[in-house]
RNA sequence: GCCGGAGUGGCGGAAUAGGCAGACGCACCGGACUUAAAAUCCGGCGGUUCGUGAGAACUGUACCGGUUCGACCCCGGUCUCCGGUACCA
């Protein structure tokens, strides 16, 4: 073997020859069970990061685990290739976005197979292809189809600096997702998904995701945010219009003394136009406008309102109450307006203080602290209705019911669910995305283009110039076309789709990714699917997986996808920080890839990545830990020199008796390892600890090696299975030992090594010794005795007979393999 | 505010089912090898107190309390930090 660790040679050697022995490839091989591990695929934009490295290592491991361990495993890589960077290059260096784009997939495929990762090239996708996007341009006809898309025209978020809509998911905190420019408004005509149709089987489904973190099921739970409620009409004194309002708690009814309208309520204009408020109404909608996302939304806003001269009537009881607009009710959830009741609602509260309106207590807390008469804050709990004629006695839970039985049977409303979540806007204002697939006729209407005729192809004969509406409205040749039902002159959608739309449906396609004909063959996708396992960052928690999830869900419903949840197992890794900060550029504190590649290598870089912390937790860089995980890989690879011979000259039928204590300590540590490593690979996906097992080992080997006597065939199978263990983590070194130890297929190609359980037990054990629950001795008993046989082996010890001796033992517990533990008296 | 999670040595972390807290690694300290350094190897390493010493006693998993023979783990309360969400009626 080679004197020196050579990472640079070694690397370099094993990627081609991995490539050129088409190693990592995927037979679509249905006799065998099949695992499909699945990491998030990357935007390219330029470089691998860290959080990529951590990513891909923890796939990479876990892949070539499960293909050692029998499984027909899919592990394919792509690239989320549309999106904003890449238009934002062309307009600065004038280059063409595909360019851009492709030298970066260039680019980072090359620093991904430096890697040593495995995937199966030969079933990589590229969102910006044609050959893709042509089937996300199908699945938006069938949504069209399916009534699920549709064009409105609506006051939408538009970041300034990107010039372009923004789906609401995509406003974090009033500013674009994307570049941190403040959200403004705009009424424009655009595309929408009705994934609102979905809310109720999406929110549902979450509790079959049991492998699943709670964390991310949990935030699409709130984020799809399902109310139960009631819609109740109230009759406008004076009009003949009924104002619908939503509410959770028609408990309180009795103690509406209020209504609000959202400054953009349809019906506003006409309850004040010719009156006196119609002025001071047009002057408060003017002062709304100019108020910013983030202004608007922050709850440090104060309550502002106007009453708009009109009055409701109650159905309940006919109290006359006064509408107002206000700044605190929405537009775009439920209906728009509210009944109010300050007693029992914190916001009406607040605005009806502000503005002296009646507080009138409806449900009674008992309790002596609250001073219903004079309440000093909202009362939002539990109690019993008062003030509420019939209804008067009943607990507010039981209210809840009965009232909305009644105003059902009265006509004047009915139970309803609401859900927070909006549809999804998908039109975007660019040119580096999937051209929306249709056409506009004067006669026609909006009509999809013929399934035939897909793709509708980017043009390429676009300016870019990063002003104004879509930059498809400079091509030439794109905008002019025909209406496909009737022939005469019609014209292109020249928005693009949100690359959220890509990103949602491309692991359907790596089952069978080169189909021209269809999506995808429907027998390959029902042998794959779903994602056995799936691994990104937790910031794709709602947004990704919740589209990902509807997208497979419609596909379900009409008939394409075999499942109806497309990830069955979800790891959302943690961010990779430095210096207890995320690494970015603008902090200066990032380590890159490349750099450590080429310092310690490839195996380092992932053998540190994996062992500095569970890959759920966050991780903090640590130039030391890489030396540390450096060091170990060389103590691994001198190890494997020393024993060469041992290897090499020992037959691999050498009979490996195991006599001395020695012998026995060793081959324990060896079982142990390959149980502990298998299970925290395989199940727990605690790879930290896994390594950990495997340094035991190599520490458990170095203090055997020397011994006199020592046992060959052991200590060949003891490295053999280290070396095989650890090859998922560091798979080039492995390879290279295992190539010099005389094996000409690779290391990949072995099967997962078993463990004996019997093994794992020494002829004795160590028992701890607890008196009163303290730890007070050790004992060594023979291994496997029961519970009763060890109590009385420790009271006849010299040692623990002499600590009880003299003292009232009024209990004696056993625990078989692990301590006694006495309680006394006196 | 609401929802979720976390809090363990100097540091990253371990303890998988209520059973010896601190595995493994980093840093540090001491020793061997070396002319020397690096590398490597061996040993030590939660805290306090006592002891010349091998060692011993006490204490310790954010804080207070509870359940239990026994609690990092379960229960009640408090604090801090992180993430999500935020006038959703």
């Amino acid at each position: 073997m080679n004197e020196k660790y050579n990472f640079i040679e070694i690397e370099k050697k094993w990627q081609r020859k991995w490539e050129a022995d088409g190693l990592f490839k995927t037979p679509d091989d249905t006799d065998r069970e099949k695992y499909y591990i699945l990491e998030m695929f990357p935007y390219p934009s330029g470089k691998l990061h860290m959080g990529h490295v951590r990513n891909y290592s923890i796939g990479d491991v876990a892949s070539r685990y499960l293909r050692m361990k029998g499984y027909n495993v899919l592990h394919p890589m792509g690239w989320d290739a549309f999106g904003l960077p890449a238009e934002n290059a062309a307009i600065k260096n004038g280059i063409h976005p595909d360019v851009w784009t492709k030298e970066n997939m260039a680019e980072m495929r090359s620093q991904l197979k430096e890697l040593g990762l495995n995937y199966d090239w030969d079933r990589e996708v590229a969102t910006c292809t044609p050959e893709y996007y042509k089937w996300t341009q199908w699945i938006f006809i069938q949504f069209f189809k399916h009534g699920l898309a549709y064009k409105k025209k609506n006051p939408v978020n538009f970041c300034p600096s990107c010039e372009t809509v923004l789906a609401n998911e995509q406003v974090v905190d009033g500013v674009c997702d994307r570049c941190g420019t403040p959200v403004g408004k705009k009424d424009l005509d655009q595309w929408y998904l009705k994934i609102t149709d979905y809310a109720g089987k999406l929110l549902d489904d979450i509790e079959g995701l049991s492998d699943w973190p709670n964390k991310v099921k949990v935030m699409q739970q709130n984020w799809i945010g399902r109310s139960y409620g009631a819609e109740v009409q109230f009759k406008i004194e004076g009009s003949e219009k009924l104002l619908d309002i939503f509410t959770t708690r028609p408990d309180t009814l009795f103690g509406v003394t209020y209504m609000v309208l959202a400054p953009e309520h349809p019906l506003l204009s006409e309850l004040v136009s010719g009156t006196e408020y119609e002025a001071k109404v047009e002057e408060f909608k003017d002062k709304l406008q100019y108020l910013s996302d983030i202004d608007r939304t922050s709850t440090t806003l104060e309550k502002d309102g106007l009453f708009i001269g009109r009055h409701a009537i109650n159905p309940l009881n006919g109290a006359l109450v006064p509408i107002y607009i206000a700044n605190y009710v929405l537009m775009d959830y439920g209906t728009g307006a509210i009944m109010a009741v300050p007693a029992h609602d914190t916001r009406d509260f607040d605005f009806a203080k502000k503005y002296d309106i009646e507080i009138i207590p409806v449900i009674d807390p008992h309790n002596d602290e609250i001073d219903l008469e004079n309440l000093s804050e909202a009362f939002v709990a539990e109690g019993t209705m008062i003030n509420s004629g019939a209804f008067d006695g009943l607990s507010n839970k039981e209210g809840m019911k009965k009232i909305t039985e009644f105003i059902e049977k009265e006509g004047f409303g009915k139970a309803t669910t609401n859900y927070r979540l909006r549809d999804w806007l998908i039109s975007r204002q660019r040119y580096w995305g999937t051209p929306i697939p249709m056409v506009y006729c004067e006669n026609c209407g909006w009509q999809p283009v013929p399934e035939h005729e897909l793709p509708v192809l980017l043009p390429t004969d676009v300016k870019f110039t990063g002003k104004g509406e879509s930059p498809l409205t400079t091509s030439e040749s794109f905008k002019e076309t025909v209406c496909p039902i009737c022939g005469e002159k019609a014209t292109r959608e020249i928005d693009t789709m949100d690359t959220f739309l890509d990103s949602s449906w491309y692991f359907l396609r790596y089952a069978d990714p080169k189909n021209s004909q269809r999506i995808f063959d429907k027998e390959k996708v029902n042998y794959w699917m779903p994602v056995d396992q799936y691994i990104g960052g937790v910031e794709h928690a709602i947004l990704h997986l919740l589209y990902a999830r509807f997208f497979t869900k419609f596909l379900y419903d009409i008939g394409e996808a075999p499942t109806s949840e497309p990830f069955k197992r979800l790891l959302t890794q943690g961010m990779v920080l430095k210096d207890g900060k995320k690494m970015s550029k603008s902090v200066g504190n990032v380590v890159s890839p490349e750099e450590i590649i080429s310092k310690y290598g490839a195996d380092t870089a992932r053998l540190f990545i994996l062992f500095a912390s569970p890959p759920e937790k966050e991780l903090e860089w640590s130039d030391e830990g890489v030396e540390g995980s450096y060091r170990f890989i060389t103590r691994v690879y001198r190890l494997a020199q020393r024993l060469y011979d041992v290897v090499v000259f020992t037959p691999d039928d050498a009979a490996m008796e195991l006599v001395s204590e020695g012998d026995k300590v060793l081959n324990r540590a060896l079982n142990l390892a390959v149980k502990k490593v298998g299970a925290d690979i395989g199940e727990r996906y605690n790879f930290n600890t896994a390594i950990s097992a495997i340094m035991e080992l190599v520490n458990a080997i170095n203090k055997y090696r020397d011994d006199d006597g020592a046992n060959a065939a052991l200590l060949k199978r003891s490295v053999c299975t280290l070396i095989t263990i650890l090859s998922p983590f560091t798979p080039h070194v492995c390879e290279e030992i295992w190539a010099e130890y005389g094996h000409s297929t690779s290391i990949l190609d072995e099967a997962w090594p078993s463990y004996d359980e019997s093994a794992l037990l020494l002829d004795t054990e160590e028992i701890a010794v607890q008196i009163n629950g303290k730890l007070k001795a050790k004992l060594v008993v023979p291994s496997g005795v029961g519970a009763d046989e060890l109590v009385s082996l420790a009271l006849s010890d010299e040692e623990v007979s002499g600590l009880v001796s003299g003292k009232e033992i009024v209990k004696k517990i056993g625990v078989p393999g692990r301590l006694v533990n006495f309680v006394v008296k006196g």
